[in-house]
DNA sequence: GTAATATATGAATACTTGTTCATATATTCA
DNA sequence: TGAATATATGAACAAGTATTCATATATTAC
């Protein structure tokens, strides 16, 4: 399979957008369900602003979803491709 | 789902293998069988020194596998997890 | 209006990473 | 043995990235 350049930077960012630990421990924890900024970064005794950075970067690759209610922002996982890339990709780990 | 740290980082590790486009295209061109080293590197314009180091990071991951034959080494996707993420990853890619 | 709270963003810094170049190892052939 | 070929590896440099800190925006409460 002969893969374009240009199709092969956006399979590349779409994995690097999940290289990450910080990342995919946020993702681990909206796997749950939907959760606000501050809860998420409390949840891994992570500043405010470092997990807002690293949301920007997931919405950006449409890895995650923001609902705003009031001055709250709630994330969640945006397709069901990330659930199922997190999954495959935690199975693979496991069997080590 | 908490997701304890080293689980996280080894996650991350693994999508790290995935996140550069130059091995996305090896993993690609491997999709439809075992290369070379040299055939590697001339289906991507790239050189063998480049290529090899690239094998390297991807061997000790576990997503290719190499086979000595003579003076060659061919390479081949180490086990299905490896296709599926990489066909997850695709199609994901595909719808935007 | 002001104060307080939640999130976002820009700049700077420290750290990581991919490639190149030179060199090393391994194998085949004469 | 020595020459040629295939691959691997170490060091170095350039480019990319995650975090921190300071500051900005937006919303609510008073």
């Amino acid at each position: 399979m002969k893969l374009s350049e240009l199709k092969a930077i956006k399979l590349a960012e779409l994995f690097s957008s999940l290289s990450d630990a910080s990342r995919i421990r946020l993702i681990a924890l909206l796997m749950d369900g939907e959760m606000s900024v501050r809860a998420l970064a409390d949840g891994l005794s992570m500043t405010e602003s470092a997990v807002s950075h690293q949301l920007r970067g997931l919405r950006q690759m449409h890895l995650v979803r923001a609902r705003k209610s009031g001055r709250q922002v709630f994330y969640s996982i945006d397709d069901d491709h990330v659930s199922r890339l997190f999954t495959l990709g935690f199975d693979h780990v496991q069997h080590e």
